[in-house]
Parts: C-alpha cells; sequence; structure tokens
DNA sequence: AAATCTATTTGACAAATGTCAAATAATGAA
DNA sequence: TTCATTATTTGACATTTGTCAAATAGATTT
C-alpha cells in the first residue's frame, strides 16, 4: 500500500483515487547520496518511497540538522514550500540506493481540480501526518533524550542499521555526542 | 474574519462558505475558567473564539502542561481527538470571560458530505495548521528557551498580559523558574 | 593487508535548565 | 484596608546536555 497514510479509508473509493494517482506518478530510481531536492528551490513534487530510504535536512548554524525520514511506504517532501510554493530551506537526500515515486505539484493540483472528490483524501493525509507532528512536540517537550531514542528505537527498529548516527541524533534534538552516552548506558 | 487560515483564499468562494457555515455555528457566553472540553472524552466541538483566550491543556506526571493558546479569530480544539474520534488527553479552559463560537463535528461532516467543494477550505487549513505545528518544532529543537519566549512576545505581544506566566513556560518547554530568570536578563 | 577515510566513542569541562524550598509581590475577597 | 490566596522571583544546588579535542572502531580503496 503506497498512500500508508490512506489505508483506513473505504477501499472503493480508494481504488478508483489510487488508479486515478497511478497516471500522475513517475517511478525512478535513485542513488545513495543523489538529492531528489535542493534548498532555496521550490519544491514540486511528493515522493514516496518504494525502497529505500531518504531524509529531509537543514543547515542551522552550520549544523546539518534531519527533520524527517521515509522509509518504504512512506512519503517525504519538503513540505512547506510543497505547500506554500515558496523556496524551501531544506535538502532531501537519499540514503540507499532507492526507488522512488514523485508526483508533481502541478499534476496532482490538476487531478484535485478535475475531480475535486479526492479533495478528501489529501485532507484525511494532512489530518494524519498533523498527528504525527503534534505527536513529535509532545515527544520533544516532554520526553528525556534516552526516551526520545527508545521511542524512535521501536517505532523503526531497523532505522539504526540504516542511517548514521549523528543523523538520529539531531532528529531527535541531540549532539551525536550525547547519543552515543546514553546508547552505552543500561 | 473569523477563518483566519482561510484568508489568502478566493472570497467569493469563501463567502459562501462563510454562509453555509454561519448555519452551523453556535455562539455562547463562557465565564473565566470553564472548561469547552474534558479529558478523557471525544471532543465534537471545533471552537472560534470570538472575544477572550483558551488553552489546550493536560497532564504530564501531574503537571499541567499548555499545548495550545487561542485567542481573538483564532481556533481550538482537541485536534487529536477530533480528527481521530478517539478519547482526548487534552482539556480546553478558558483564561477569561470569553465568547465562543463552535461547530460540532457532526454538522461539519453532514456539511462536507452535502458540499464536498469545501474539502479544499478545510484542506487548506490543515495545510496552514501544519506549517504552524512544523515551525514549533523547529523552534523547540532549535532556538533556547530565550529565544522562543521572544518569539512568542513577539508574535503574541498581549499574550504576557492576559496569560499566567506558568502556562507560557509550559508551552515553551521550560519550567516557570526558568522562564522568570530569562526574563529578568537583559 | 596497509592506507585512508568515515563513523562512533570517550574525556574533560562548560553551559543551560531543572528541582525544591523559601521569599516577595500581586490580586481578590471579606 | 486587611487578610488570604495566588503568582512570581530568588537562592542553592543537581542534572542534563553541549562543546571541543582526541582516541578508537569500522569501512573502503589501493
Amino acid at each position: 500500500m503506497i498512500f500508508e497514510k490512506l489505508k483506513d479509508v473505504n477501499e472503493s473509493d480508494l481504488a478508483e483515487l489510487l488508479t486515478d494517482f497511478q497516471k500522475i506518478m513517475k517511478r525512478e530510481s535513485f542513488s545513495k547520496k543523489e538529492l531528489l531536492h535542493k534548498e532555496g528551490t521550490v519544491c514540486n513534487h511528493l515522493f514516496l518511497i518504494e525502497k529505500g530510504i531518504a531524509r529531509s535536512f537543514y543547515y542551522k548554524d552550520g549544523k546539518d540538522i534531519t527533520a524527517h525520514f521515509a522509509i518504504e511506504n512512506g512519503t517525504i517532501t519538503a513540505i512547506d514550500s510543497f505547500i506554500q510554493r515558496k523556496n524551501s530551506r531544506y535538502n532531501i537526500e537519499l540514503l540507499e540506493d532507492s526507488e522512488i515515486i514523485s508526483i508533481s505539484h502541478q499534476d496532482m493540483h490538476d487531478l484535485l481540480q478535475e475531480k475535486p472528490q479526492y479533495e478528501k483524501y489529501i485532507r484525511i493525509f494532512l489530518e494524519q501526518i498533523y498527528i504525527d507532528l503534534a505527536e513529535r512536540i509532545e515527544d520533544l517537550l516532554f520526553h528525556t533524550a534516552k526516551e526520545r531514542y527508545d521511542k524512535l528505537v521501536e517505532s523503526t527498529p531497523n532505522l539504526l542499521q540504516r542511517v548514521n548516527l549523528k543523523h538520529i541524533a539531531s532528529y531527535i534534538g541531540i549532539t551525536q555526542e550525547t547519543l552515543s552516552r546514553i546508547r552505552t548506558q543500561v
């Protein structure tokens, strides 16, 4: 299932939506370290990870900060830019050789114009990612670095094997050294 | 303008939407300290603040944590519960005597069934609040407590005069004592 | 395998923030 | 106004996390 966030919606409606979305999806292979999106430009695509792993990141005081990871069946884009049509501060980078499906903003916009009944699913998608984000805020506010780390490991067990420690560290808002120390604690 | 987040959309479309939404809006007066929503129940309303101020909060290890403030023209709900139709961890409390407009989930659902063209506006609304939330995450991750405080003061200057320090402190993720010290620094 | 590059860990110390208790200030009720 | 309650500030100290430098471990290339 590609639109992971829509998995609970009515299946027959969804089938039609998928058919229409298939038409505007473009599948492509990319190598590790390639950028799907570069900062300073408007992000015109929503990416679905079919195989592989991607992260969005940006630079804060010269430091590379991971904002989001996406693995198989997940989605990623420079969300602020994709929504607001303004230049993005984010880069999107592949951390493994990957198979990526991309949907252009324009195509999606056109499809929604043509079939406004799909707005509902976009709305549901947004609701889901909003909830995810709200949970992340709670996490940052009310859990220690160790708790955040444990929670991430639990929710995405094999992320650690696939991603550098420094990316995990910046994602949970701590330095690499602190994360290293946390891991060795019993 | 009540739907603050929709202010950039096409005005003629919006006028019709507003007319329809007016029909499902209920205006009510509440006193300071009243709860618009109580934790442990499903939140069935979206609230618009016409006059006054509200906050959503919950308890973490016995401590009262503010998740969100809403002042005039803003919206508030127990968003996780409103979206997912499950019991909420949040309470919504009024911090002043207030005039509140409420929209029931059911009425909104029915209206969207009847006029699916409005889905688009809900989508835009969600996009906007998603961006707000994403900014809040960046804020928490990459700004010091003092920077977060200054930013809040700048974005909502009179919040301080209207809200207890402890609520501001928990909102920006620090203790009341730390906030008190931050404020006296030059 | 050796050399090189990259990732992770460790040490020593500094800075930021938290905790708990108490003092002071502000507010609201009698 | 006075008293009682609530809000804010301050002090002393503990804990968490950051910074910078160096050491070690692991991976990749030759």
